[in-house]
DNA sequence: AATGAATGAGTCTTCATTCAT
DNA sequence: GATGAATGAAGACTCATTCAT
């Protein structure tokens, strides 16, 4: 194991990087990122911690780095859907749809994510931490005004029901999100099941901001 | 400090067991399960890691008391909505409405709760830890039957759409857990803002249930 | 004191383990095995504990390794003895001088032994643990059917008293094992004193299998 | 088992104090003085830790009353053998099958003993306790003094080999002990099984001071 | 670029002991 | 006499991090 060199040591430093991220990711999501030392990731990719260290200054930069791929990838993602024409619900439809299917492809780097959601001591972090984590900031900001805007056109428009805003969206964020607590890719699958979960979640994200609260 | 004794030492050894539990889930909440030490904790109480360890075995009992503590208290919440007559769309907002209610009620029980959703090595875990585990297992499943239950009576009548009824429910559980994350008691602030984000909320489980995926 | 290092950390990692299992013997010979801290061996190393945990798993470990190295230090300088021919007294008479001569050279080691001789909760012992006593085990069971077969062979041949095996061997091993509780090397001393210890001692145990019960 | 008073708590603070020893060095023997809380001691009395220190001031009390204990038995045993008339040889195999014999009776007691025949800080040692060991350690030199009195008899009257007295001595109190280490009475057994061992050791021990070192 | 060794701060946990009742 | 509660010191162990090679 130890002596093998996969196909990513041949690629550059950056495919480096990424591998070890992949492996971080992978190791967080399962066994969660505090019980995960950074020799077990090191451990993981047949290597010693020299080597993420090498790359990685610390064990709260490789999270944070995790974090902002997460959203990096969740906003690429949806974006086209965001941009695509259409009316609010269609729009929404679709950018939900993306979410929830962004989510299942990168589950372990979204479960990171969810994990690492509070409990964010600003003490004591690097500069590069401080760096990654107000580029995430920034982007999941960027990438709720997405949803936003169509909600809040579409209430404007009266496709949506007319609510607060603010407990809409954190409620619909949620309910695409919910995934990756409970989503397990089987091994036979992955066409139509994520299909099946995708579209259901898409139409009870329209549907929830379709019923007036005074129903 | 040492000396002075707080009600909850003259009420018997279940007061006082419940305020360590407060204590912890209050911490917990805050800082996150793995960065709150016990003595952090002890601290809290004005008092220290022994008075913890005479009732409770291990940082892990804690944990899995606080979760099964917040499950009862969810279940005996929602319950009598689900008992409470009314057509399944009915039982099913009283239900959702009183969920976000406890949620928001005993916040902090809760966040521990989602914070420790998964990671629970059963290895190494002690006799009394398992036990609780298994009591919190059981009834959390007993609970999610009471919506799998409404749910599936109301797809049978057609108030709701027809769907996959296990991605529903874990859409649901979440769509209603949501205030968890995000909300955040203001000071002046008790009753018409709870209410607004229960009904809200609700209204939008309402909504995600009656919509149909091929919509 | 840091950044001294000692003659062992340039002769590779076996010595260097050596170096920690020859300073933990001292230091539990001296004071016992739980009256020892970690830090206590670390500290009579010039180092700290990280250096012992990076070699040995646990103090548990430390205390198998060290029972295991005395076993094998005593087998090895007894063998030859077994091996060697004669009559059963004469070899006997030798392999018993070996045996006090290593409890007297590697005092630590035995002083280890005799002291963790009860007391091995299985239970919560490592793997690693857990081979080490089945290594010590299977070796001690070796080196004791050494003397077994010369006391059987002698009592055959007359030689030695008609006895119970069982016991004679009991007696005699502990007989051997005495001067690790009550020897103690004086500075001037080295030859002549051990030289008298082992000759006496070896008489008396062929004098005590010689022994009738009946007598 | 709480409530219940056995027959011990009727009889005088006297009974108390001997069932709680009786407790403490049974205890003391199975799983070692270390790994043996007084919290444990106390269950397997069905009372709580505050019975044994209103009879014992601490844990190390507890274990110099226990050594006391074994000391004045065994010589109380053994000195009828000395006192009583006849040769060396006679006197001491007569004193040898005592000592063993007490050995079985009070196999506690004694185990306790040779666990903590090194490792007595005298450092932090309270006042009882001190005064414990002193009494502990007069009594032990004068019980030794009877076989070294004997010994010196043998030999000056050629019974016994011309020998180091010290060694001798040595040896013949660890073959003595010997059965501490590996009796385990069985539960059928009593009388016979105990008679071959103290009179097959009692021979063995006539036998190794037989022995001449040049021999 | 990567490794093995070492550090040291931080945590959980145990347990002898004290004390109010 | 005995109990339950609480204390606090001590110790094993983990692990992010640093560094010489």
């Amino acid at each position: 194991m130890s002596g093998a060199r996969s196909a990513a040591d041949h690629a550059g430093p950056d495919a480096r990087r990424r591998a070890i991220l992949d492996a971080a990711a992978r190791r967080f999501a399962v066994a969660g990122v505090e019980l995960t030392s950074i020799d077990d990731i090191a451990r993981s990719l047949g290597a010693t911690k020299g080597k993420i260290y090498h790359h990685f200054g610390s064990k709260g930069e490789l999270v944070r780095a995790i974090r902002l791929h997460s959203v990096q990838l969740t906003h690429d993602h949806v974006l086209p859907a965001y941009r695509g024409g259409g009316d609010p619900a269609t729009r929404l439809h679709r950018m939900a749809a993306a979410h929830v299917e962004v989510m299942m492809q990168a589950l372990a780097y979204h479960r990171v994510v969810v994990e690492t959601m509070r409990a964010h001591p600003h003490r004591g972090a690097t500069q590069v931490e401080r760096s990654l984590a107000a580029q995430t900031r920034a982007l999941q900001g960027t990438y709720e005004d997405l949803f936003r805007d169509v909600i809040r056109e579409g209430i404007e428009s009266g496709v949506f029901a007319g609510q607060n805003l603010s407990i809409a969206l954190h409620s619909l964020m949620m309910l695409l999100n919910a995934p990756v607590y409970w989503y397990r890719p089987r091994l036979g699958e992955r066409g139509t099941d994520r299909d099946a979960i995708k579209t259901q979640i898409a139409a009870m994200a329209l549907g929830a901001l379709r019923a007036a609260p005074g129903d």
